[in-house]
DNA sequence: CTGACTGCAAAATCTTTGCAAAGAC
DNA sequence: GTCTTTGCAAAGATTTTGCAGTCAG
């Protein structure tokens, strides 16, 4: 599951192809910041940082919000909502995971549980759904935020 | 857990008076609409509905923003975010569950799952976090738009 | 060439804020 | 009376859209 970013563009190229659309520069620039920086970026961060590498090309912020719905809808990064208002965005082709966040400083950690994900289609099932997908983030405090609360 | 909406009105009564704040007809309005009509409503539904069922009383969005927002400071609501943008609010002082969610025609069901409960707990500690609140969502086609689908 | 893509600016959403008038205690 | 709350309208923040020029295939 853990592929180079080759086979990554390569992917892409693929998907691009496949529905009559067009590779450029903006689109691989994108991809290739998520790939290269793992993480969880919001499209204004990754706008931000695309602006500074790429002297040569330029990007709106409307290209960004295009390129990453096109990316979200062939699977290639996955969205998520940590804050009130705006969306994350990380890169989708990694093993499935899901996410623990820190409220006081923000960290996000992931993680992944089988007894969880068993449990999910379980439950599904007993619903009556076809279960397509889940989302779930758990709360807390991180240790090193448990330990300034101490000192204080 | 299942509390009847004098002694609601009650502890909401008495929250107001512990941090100093008044008692009025708009956060009453408030509270009785989302306790009498359980369900999960966006700020915009619940300022339609208010406007309708009470000529006398004026209400403005802004209103039902800062009420929510203080509702859920005090527990009284919880905040959802089902869809891509706008968060949706229940109730909050019912037992805990999770959501199971309809993408084709946006039916929610509530579920609750102890194996799942305790297994974040496990996960959490594992992690070096203590555990505040967790969020989980699971998404998938409900029993009537699999039969929709079926007949198309 | 042709149709898709881009940046820009304007528009659309959703939410918050400033302020003077009204209301709760 | 005092201090909070309210509605309104304006401002913010985030995301989407229209359009004319640009670029990939």
């Amino acid at each position: 599951m853990i592929e180079n970013f080759d086979k990554i563009l390569e992917k892409f190229k693929q998907t691009l192809k496949t529905n009559g659309l067009k590779y450029t520069k903006q689109r691989e620039a994108i991809v290739s910041f998520i790939y290269n920086n793992k993480g969880h970026f919001t499209p204004e961060e990754i706008n931000e940082a695309l602006k500074k590498g790429h002297e040569d090309m330029k990007i709106g912020i409307a290209t960004i919000y295009r390129t990453l719905t096109l990316l979200e809808e062939s699977g290639m990064v996955t969205s998520l909502s940590f804050d009130a208002q705006g969306k994350k965005y990380e890169f989708g082709l990694t093993k499935h995971h899901d996410h623990i966040v820190c409220s006081e400083c923000g960290l996000i950690k992931e993680f992944y549980d089988e007894t969880i994900e068993k449990r999910q289609n379980e439950i599904a099932k007993k619903l009556n759904f076809t279960l397509k997908d889940h989302h779930m983030k758990l709360i807390g405090i991180c240790e090193t935020c448990q330990k300034k609360r101490g000192k204080n």
